[in-house]
Parts: structure tokens; sequence; C-alpha cells
DNA sequence: ACCCAGGAAATTC
DNA sequence: GAATTTCATGGG
């Protein structure tokens, strides 16, 4: 169990903004998730983060780099909301949002299964794919099954997780990433088009996985996935501006107006 | 029986 | 090449 002070985070808005499919809130406002195979319950009260199922060593070397915890999104928040009074506002809405630095593979795979998909299937099917080729945490708990194990499958072995035609593409991109035909944390550095452009050479990923990918996956904060919530958000509260405008935190910038887009569908009628 | 879902591949024009 | 159709599954 560690306790650390943090500020310009929230639970709920980070874990739940559409960034990550594994975490689960509990009663009482904590959540429960795995990440890199190791399971957590997180609470926060009056700006102290706890979490239980770690230790100060784990802490050092994985969770403060996974929520992000050593940059300030203040300071973030602050330089955007000076570019357009509505991203002020979205980021006014939910200032706890952090960008997580979650496993390549496992940000890859999970936005692979997002296409034509919605948030609550998505979360079932990568349950279930963690839950039949994971390996057990206990408490009902599974890791997020390794890219080698997925490459050896077949479409037929992946029907019980009913992914239906994403299938393929689930197996196409375990195989390129576990051969090394794809080197995911080359992409950490590579010029954000040649990173897209590598990612794209598997099947089943075009621009909008490429950039959650490397937004979520990688680490690339200039990344502006453009969904269909995005894109009507672009069209109807940032009028002609492009994702470029954001700058280099522009996907920062992108995850406050998709979660406050997704708050107020009234805005899109 | 529709329609849509954090899209992308396959087909058609 | 750009526009349209199809893809598998589940929920409303």
């Amino acid at each position: 169990m560690v306790t650390v002070p943090v500020s310009d985070f929230a639970l709920a808005e980070t874990l739940d903004c559409g960034q990550a499919f594994r975490w689960r809130e509990n009663d009482g406002g904590s959540f429960t998730g795995v990440a890199f195979g190791k399971a957590i319950t997180l609470s926060l009260d009056g700006g102290k983060l706890t979490i239980d199922g770690t230790d100060e060593d784990e802490y050092s070397a994985l969770w403060e780099s996974y929520f992000d915890l050593s940059r300030d999104y203040g300071a973030i928040r602050t330089a955007l909301s000076g570019l357009h009074p509505t991203l002020r506002d979205a980021a006014a809405y939910a200032p706890g949002i952090r960008i997580l630095n979650q496993d390549p593979w496992e940000a890859l795979c999970s936005f692979v299964i997002s296409q034509n998909n919605n948030i609550p299937r998505i979360k079932l099917i990568i349950e279930r794919l963690c839950e039949a080729f994971g390996d057990e945490l206990g408490d009902g708990l599974y890791s997020f099954p390794s890219s080698g194990t997925i490459a050896a499958l077949s479409p037929d072995d992946l029907a019980p997780i009913r992914a239906g035609f994403r299938a393929r593409y689930i197996i196409d991109a375990a195989q390129k990433v576990a051969l090394g035909d794809v080197n995911l944390e080359s992409l950490r550095t590579a010029p954000i088009a040649d990173a897209r452009a590598e990612l794209m050479r598997i099947t089943g990923v075009g621009v909008k996985v490429a950039d959650c990918t490397l937004l979520y996956g990688l680490h690339r904060l200039d990344c502006f996935p453009l969904d269909v919530w995005m894109k009507r958000a672009m069209t109807v509260l940032f009028p002609g501006l492009t994702p470029e405008d954001f700058g280099e935190y522009g996907g920062v910038a992108q995850q406050y107006i998709f979660h406050y887009s997704r708050m107020h569908p009234e805005l899109f009628p």
C-alpha cells in the first residue's frame, strides 16, 4: 500500500473517459484494475492517492509513470485554456483527466477492437479476451494477454470473445508485434507521420486506431485522434480549427473535448 | 425490422 | 482515386 499527494487528478475522469477499458469503479468511488500484469485498487481522498496492491518500489517504477503523475497538468490546462473559450470550458469540466502511459500492445489491441463498436461492448470483449488468454491474478482479475500468446491463435480460437470481424485484425496485429515486424517501442521517438504509417501496415489499423495507439499507448501527446464524436465536436464547437491548431498537448485537449462532448450530447442535434 | 456503435477493408463507380 | 457497401455483434 502506497499513499502519495496528487493534484489535477480524478479517478473517474481519467479511468472512465474512453482511453482505457480495464478499470472498474467499486462502491465508494475506488477503482480496481490491471495494467502491466499487476492488479491494484486506487482511492483518492482530499488530494491523497492511495494504491492498494503495490509498494514504494513498484510505485516509482510503474504507477507514477502509468498515471503520468510527474507531469504538471495544471500548467497544460492553463495553456490550453488560452487557446479557445470552449476548450477552456471542456478542460474545466473534467480537470482531473490525465493521459495514461498504457502498455503499447494493449492500447493497439484495444483500439483495434474499438472500431465500429461501443464502449460497453469494447470492455466486454476485452474482458473476455483477458479471461480466456491472460494470466489469472486472483479475485477474478486477469492480465492482458501478450502479443505472443495472441499471435499463436486462429480466428476460431477467438470466436468465444465475440469480436466479430475484428478477430483477424487482432491476430494480424499480434503477429506483427510479436515477430518484431512492427517495433512499437521505436515509435516513441519516430517522426509522428512515420509512426502512424508503420502502425497502419497492420490490417485493421487506420488513421484513427493508429493515433489512439500513439496517444494512449506511446504517450505521443501531440496526437489528436478524430473519431465520430471528435469530428462532430470539431464541426460544431471548433469550426475552422484543425488538430494541429491544438499544439504539442493536442492529445490532452482532445481528451478534454471528447469527454465533454460525450457528457453533453445535447450540443449535437 | 430497423438504427447505431471511439472504423477500416472490400467493392464499385 | 473517391464514394459507397460490407463486415459481426449487441443494445436500444
